[in-house]
DNA sequence: CCGTCACATCGAGTACTGTCGATGCATGGT
DNA sequence: ACCATGCATCGACAGTACTCGATGTGACGG
């Protein structure tokens, strides 16, 4: 139920995508897609310690938080971020190495600039 | 009408993103979030001469035209792809500098690896 | 001037997504 | 044992997205 983008794909631009690697992509694209998950990405990219308690994701992207919760999942099905509980409280973590597999597909040779 | 995102953004890891950048940005990927547009995006980035016509995407991405016709319009207002008419057809070329920025905001400080 | 070809747009159907209030389910404190 | 807290799940609703056949449009050839 985890996507792992990791063995799956080469840069757009080296070879043609087959349809099923590209369905693995979009997913982990699709997951990018929301204003509020980037937004969740991005607090959990920029914590001191690298993750944050759930608790501490719901006022700053001020959404409900059984909505916050919907997309932490989204975010850990498309394998973007973990979640390790502690206590009573959850602690999510970006996943580096997702984040970097899904930079490698991007990647495409820069023209010369004229 | 056409997204440009190489002003927004810094990496997710180095500022908290704002809303307005999010948003964006989110429109940005949602681009990314379909197969077919991957697929798309793929055809063009390993064409020979970087542009392909696109009487000629049709058939191997196995979708209706006017299907295709609606991906491309997708990637267009993403700002990811151009289209240039050249007599009766329509050549589009991907846009590596939008593709670029969108990588630039994924960069993660890649773990010491324990 | 008419037909054809390449591509876009329209309209409609179906499916998926974001959102929230209400509720469930653990965990831990008292 | 009880209650409070933190988070996930459910159910429902509105909005959006993918897909296709039909149709529009603009360029070119005869």
């Amino acid at each position: 139920m985890v996507l792992d983008v990791s063995q799956c794909c080469t840069p757009l631009s080296r070879d043609e995508i087959a349809a099923p690697d590209a369905a693995l992509l979009a997913e982990a694209f699709k997951a990018l897609g929301d204003p509020v998950r980037l937004r969740l990405l991005s607090l959990l990219a920029t914590a001191d310690d690298g993750e944050v308690c759930a608790c501490d994701l719901v006022e700053p992207v001020g959404k409900s938080q059984p909505t916050v919760s919907h997309h932490l999942k989204v975010l850990r099905d498309a394998g973007l971020v973990t979640a390790s509980k502690r206590g009573v409280n959850i602690w999510y973590a970006v996943v580096p190495e997702q984040l970097e597999a899904l930079r490698g597909v991007l990647s495409v040779p820069q023209p010369a600039r004229a």
